[in-house]
RNA sequence: GGAUCGGUAGUUCAGUCGGUUUAGAACGCCGCCCUGUCACGGCGGAGGCCGCGGGUUCGAGUCCCGUCCGAUCCGCCA
């Protein structure tokens, strides 16, 4: 017999019954009713009922074993008659024990690790190890395996290749702030750790390679959030050689739509999934990536202000700007404290006011009621064909803001009445983002997204157009309002390259220091290619159905940053430093 | 860097308008009882610098100021 186990917990059914077996695990519960105890036994497959006869020596040695201990157990499979428990898979049968060995005592826990009550994030960062223990992080972590071998065998399948890059490589000219690793060969010179294999996904396509995946660690030194870990997350990084936006939106909507069928019964998208473009997203949503499982589309109402005598709106549209609203069924019966939060919600958002109209069955309400006209109210109310008891709800502003204030309003509203669609995942992709934007302060044409995007009309477009009004082929997915990846068909033309950045206002010189790897690669006969690279904790965390990023990481970093069970991050010895040629300052 | 919310037993929480003796409950821990439980049940016990520092007051867990810690958001995230 083997020295731990001959089955494991989850596996033993009334077929069983006779057999002598041996099981290992960690003691789940100990339920002592003075002259039989009943131990749950439990390891990574399930839970095996145990039984202490009374009288034996078993019995007083699972008295002294705290939960949470490792034991080996060796007994006798027996039914248990008219006790079945049909709430388990071994509910059939219990183990009467033998002899019981423990393997590793458990000190006393500082969380219960049987129950899911919500021990305080500190502590399970702090004991991690116990945490995920318990039965939904470990069922999270499980999943995460799981998904990454789909997403693997997935896009093998459609031909693609895996392979690693660099880990210390050197620092990337733009976005996120950089980890940098000293050089102990090259005194104050520096690895970075990549923000992602962008350069590298390139180069491999200039090799030839065709298609390249990775399951891909990316580092950003940046603050964290809810769905966004510091330090360290993974992307399943794509890239396409001779292919079109088309043939990337394609095979991730393959992927996308087996992979969330395959760990989800919930309704997916079907291919295709609705392409909106970026000016027309942040129109209707007020955000670049919009939450298609409800509704609630801002509608531009700036002509019905503009003819109509209310010359508080009036005034703003002649003037330039717009007057936008939404509107939203069942608030007629909301609380003057529900209007009132609102308003100054959009106030927080930087809105001077929040005007509402709201038509109860006899009556109008809000804040336009009697300042309007009966023919604007019935514009209004017409435009969206507002049925009773809805409310519409007004921001005039300038184009920019009215949108973006009314997008916040509308999550807000989605929060409030429960209006997201349930059990369902809401694919759109995002398409046509802007080449260049307008920075608000210097007033300076710069990069909106990423400087390695192909612009659309390409050096035509770059030589003739309004830079403003280019756009690249760059685009965004984006799941029930949560943003996975943004992607792009890239530039793989130096003179384009080096004419974009000129725009941005650089010189070659800038680009060759910046890209040298890649531009000098791009001189040496360059595929057209393309990619993207979707968050895979993110996409977990959609399938686990899970708000925040921590419960689909094995070890996460709290928000400050510090791995509270490693105790990272840590000081130097003065050896290290030393041999790094490093002082440390103050 | 900024904003909001929170910090009371190992854990989750309650603690009223600032005033009733020794700051409560549940889970956990320790002890006793219990032969069919399924989060077993019953009885008893230990366990608290009410995050920390200052202030207001006859009196502070409760009010004020500061500070530390945590979560969430803004900034940041090519």
């Amino acid at each position: 017999m083997h020295i731990y186990r001959t089955h494991n917990c989850g596996e033993l059914r009334g077929t069983d019954c006779g057999k002598q077996v041996k099981l290992s695990g960690w003691l789940h519960r100990k339920r002592d009713l003075g002259g039989v105890m009943f131990i749950t036994l439990r390891d990574n497959y399930g839970v095996t009922q145990l039984m202490a006869a009374p009288g034996s020596q078993v019995y007083s040695d699972f008295d002294k074993i705290r939960v949470e201990s490792v034991v080996t157990i060796e007994g006798s499979v027996i039914s248990r008659g008219t006790n079945i428990n049909r709430e388990m898979p071994t509910g059939e049968i219990e183990v009467e024990v033998n002899t019981v060995t423990v393997q590793s005592a458990a000190d006393v826990l500082p969380f219960q690790v049987a129950d899911e009550d919500n021990a305080p994030e500190t502590s399970r960062l702090t004991y991690r190890f116990l945490d995920l223990r318990r039965e939904k992080l470990h069922k999270n972590i499980l999943l995460r395996a799981k998904v990454i071998a789909s997403i693997r065998r997935r896009m093998t399948e459609m031909g693609f290749n895996e392979f690693q890059t660099p880990i210390l490589t050197s620092s990337s000219p733009e976005g996120a702030r950089d980890y940098l690793v000293p050089s102990r060969l090259y005194p104050g010179k520096f690895y970075a750790l990549p923000q992602a294999p962008q350069q590298f996904k390139q180069l491999l396509m200039v090799s030839g390679f065709d298609r390249y995946f990775q399951i891909a660690p990316c580092f950003r030194d940046e603050d964290a959030r809810a769905d966004r870990s510091p330090g360290e997350f993974y992307q399943l990084d794509v890239e396409m050689s001779f292919a079109t936006q088309e043939d990337v939106f394609a095979h991730l909507e393959t992927l996308f739509y087996g992979l969330f069928t395959e760990f989800s019964s919930w309704d997916v998208t079907r291919p295709q999934f609705p392409r909106i473009p970026y000016e027309e997203a942040m129109r209707k949503y007020g955000v670049d990536k919009p939450d298609l499982r409800y509704k609630l589309e801002i509608e531009d109402v700036s002509d019905i202000f503009a003819a109509s005598d209310f010359n508080a709106f009036k005034s703003i549209v002649e003037g330039g700007g717009v007057v936008r609203a939404l509107c939203v069924e069942n608030v007629a019966d909301k609380s003057r404290k529900f209007l009132k939060d609102l308003e100054d919600y959009s106030r927080e958002n930087g809105a001077k006011g929040l005007a509402s109209l709201i038509f109860a069955e006899n009556e109008c309400k809000g804040s336009l009621a009697k300042p309007l006209s009966e023919a604007t109210k019935t514009a209004l109310r017409q435009k969206f064909n507002a049925p009773d008891n809805s409310g519409i709800f007004i921001v005039a502003d300038s184009a920019d803001k009215a949108s973006v204030i009314l997008g916040k309003v509308r999550i807000r509203l989605a929060d409030e009445l429960d209006l997201r669609e349930k059990n369902a995942y809401r694919f759109c992709w995002i398409v046509d983002f802007p080449m260049f934007e307008k920075d608000e302060e210097t007033g300076a044409t710069q990069f909106s997204h990423n400087p390695f995007s192909m612009p659309q009309g390409g050096m035509e477009a770059l030589m003739t157009k309004d830079p403003l009004t280019i756009k690249a082929y760059q685009y965004d997915i984006v799941c029930n309002g949560i943003e996975l990846s943004s992607g792009a068909i890239r530039n793989h033309l130096p003179e384009i390259m080096y004419k974009a950045f000129e725009i941005a206002g650089y010189d070659n010189t800038v680009v060759d220091e910046k890209f040298g790897g890649m531009i000098k690669a791009f001189k040496f006969g360059a595929p057209p290619h393309g990619g993207i690279a979707p968050g895979v904790d993110r996409i977990v965390m959609l399938l686990a159905n899970e708000p925040n990023i921590r419960e689909v990481i094995a070890f996460p970093m709290n928000q400050n940053a510090q791995d509270l069970l490693m105790q990272a991050p840590a000081a130097a010895t003065e050896k290290q430093l030393k041999e790094l040629h490093l002082k440390i300052t103050e």
